[in-house]
DNA sequence: TTCTCCGCTGAATAGAATACGGCCATTATG
DNA sequence: CATAATGGCCGTATTCTATTCAGCGGAGAA
């Protein structure tokens, strides 16, 4: 038993695949995680303490990483959504770079593999505190050139979602792939 | 008083700005809100009751929109992120391309100004799932050719934050704008 | 078959959310 | 200026929920 070591579980034999009721139980979270765990069970047809272990065993298992709260942007402010593609010399992912993860209009940051070298996803009150983070990205040493996508209006946004298309649609005229 | 039409708060004279206390909640909340009302109330510096009041009218007002549960992509399969750029005849958002909503990849659709019309955050299993879901927008009406932009690292990934930096730093060499 | 393990149920308890009465500071009003 | 009204807070009481626990039963291994 792995238990035995110091009372905390560890060495977990790699978690499970989640099961259908873990997935309808992800799904109902991801849309609402205020609800009690009685409602939760009875969504998903289990009694309350077992709902709850259910989610413990989510969470011990990294399946939930954290439960949060959404704000809307424009109640602090932040009614500007941009995405901004960075180029650098040589691959880019600096300590100065990184440094821009401090700025709370910064939410996303990632490499990529396209035309440019980094992405990020950044909210500003306005135009003018776009142009400040723009130019303190320009001050950053290693950073060539920015290209930014102003967003007009947002139709879809929501965390990351627990069902999979089971099927995609292969087009007809497509050769199928070999493997 | 407005409550007097039917019990419901109505025609409230749109929410006053948040203060101190209402953005050091939130900088709380979008951390982590599992925790209880007596704890949020010691760490803002209010009493449980004063906590939980200052939350539902933040709920009320809409600055909090909904709290969630955020979890692992890699935990539901979908351990590949691309942001994936549209263009379209005309001016995009057609019933058909809003269909692609339905996909649990697809997590955000935005139409944006740069040099193309719409921006898609996906995730999918693999390039196999991407490919398809890539193949299902050529499917779609009006679509004329499709962008992708495939994320090697996430190095910063969170939720709208509370904060905003104050005075944006203004390079030296730069002319102050006109207002 | 029989044992073991794992997950479930239902009841009991600990703990949190919520309602309520009263206090104080600020602001509107005569 | 005095005074009433309002809004936000606190402390307490109550209700509801989370959490624990003992016991049951099915799936899988020996």
């Amino acid at each position: 038993m792995d238990e035995e070591t110091d009372g905390i579980l560890q060495n977990r034999p790699a978690a499970r695949d989640l099961d259908a009721i873990d997935r309808r139980i992800l799904g109902v979270l991801v849309d609402d995680a205020t609800i009690s765990y009685a409602e939760l069970g009875d969504r998903v047809g289990l009694s309350p303490p077992a709902a709850h272990e259910r989610v413990k065993r989510l969470r011990r298992s990294g399946a939930i990483r954290n439960t949060v709260t959404i704000i809307d942007p424009r109640a602090v402010k932040k009614p500007l959504l941009a995405f901004v593609h960075i180029d650098t010399r040589g691959w880019g992912k600096t300590p100065e770079l990184m440094a821009v993860s401090q700025y709370p209009e910064v939410e996303e940051i990632h490499t990529v593999a396209g035309d440019t070298c980094m992405l990020l996803k950044v909210r500003t009150e306005d135009t003018r505190a776009l142009e400040g983070l723009l130019a303190r990205l320009y001050e950053t040493p290693g950073v060539t050139s920015t290209r930014s996508y102003v967003v007009l209006s947002t139709y879809l946004e929501r965390p990351v979602q627990p069902g999979i298309t089971e099927t995609w649609p292969t087009p007809k005229h497509m050769a199928e792939p070999l493997y």
